[in-house]
DNA sequence: TATTATAATGATAATCATTACAACATAAAG
DNA sequence: CTTTATGTTGTAATGATTATCATTATAATA
């Protein structure tokens, strides 16, 4: 119920609006930091937090256990991601119908966003030796 | 090509068929110690990285940062995730087809596993004030 | 079998994103 | 203008994972 949004969270999602992508928190604080706010690292934090619970922003936790953050839009993108070398591949399609996600709601669930990741190994993993 | 097996990950291999589960590497390093096995958690974290690399194993990364480690089975589970209080639903049905993962496959990857996420709210998080 | 090269291992220190904490600031309410 | 609750900051603590390096096991070769 409480909107409250705090000057920190409006910051937040200023910059995020203008990035139209993922960004991990450090970044995030660094580039606040340049726009001459003084917000502290802990902040940043706290106001994703609250936007990720309001359903305003998703995240995403990166195979090294960092968190990219990006408003939820309904042109998501999901990704082929090597187990190789980490890197990872965008995909412009989602099998997600909308059926489905009803399904969930009838679990009585408040869908925000999914995600939908493939694993495997790139081309060039593929033809080299491990390690 | 080398499928040279080391003693560790024969070891880890064996645990996880027993388990027919996810579990992360330290519970699975003291398992393996209380089963009389001697080595150590660098080599239990080396092991699970090989066999993921091999794509007999797959990753899930949590949203503390943690990895579980479970076996790539056909019947795998999909879930909702509760952004509130952390906890998930698992998920009875998958709405990937063979022909999308073949999709991929075109594009010169590898797939070994998916991973399909639902993000939102649980009932109980529904109906109670944020923090 | 003895020798040598290569890979695996274990203990511990280093790393790094995130969270906890305590002091201070701000705003809302009476 | 106090009182009270909430937001914020910098810093220390946390905790999983990775790097390091000396040691040991394994494989390849003579």
């Amino acid at each position: 119920m409480s909107v409250r949004r705090t000057n920190s969270q409006k910051q937040i999602l200023s910059l995020l609006k203008q990035l139209q992508g993922e960004i991990n928190a450090q970044d995030l604080y660094v580039k606040l930091r340049e726009r001459g706010e003084t917000l502290g690292l802990a902040t940043v934090y706290r106001g994703l937090k609250a936007l990720k619970l309001e359903g305003t922003i998703q995240e995403r936790v990166s195979p090294t256990g960092e968190s990219f953050y990006s408003l939820i839009s309904k042109d998501h993108q999901h990704h082929l991601n090597c187990v190789g070398c980490g890197r990872s591949l965008s995909l412009d399609i989602c099998p997600i119908e909308q059926q489905l996600i009803e399904l969930c709601q009838a679990k009585n669930f408040q869908i925000f966003y999914h995600t939908l990741e493939f694993f495997g190994l790139c081309h060039a993993c593929q033809n080299q030796q491990p390690n």
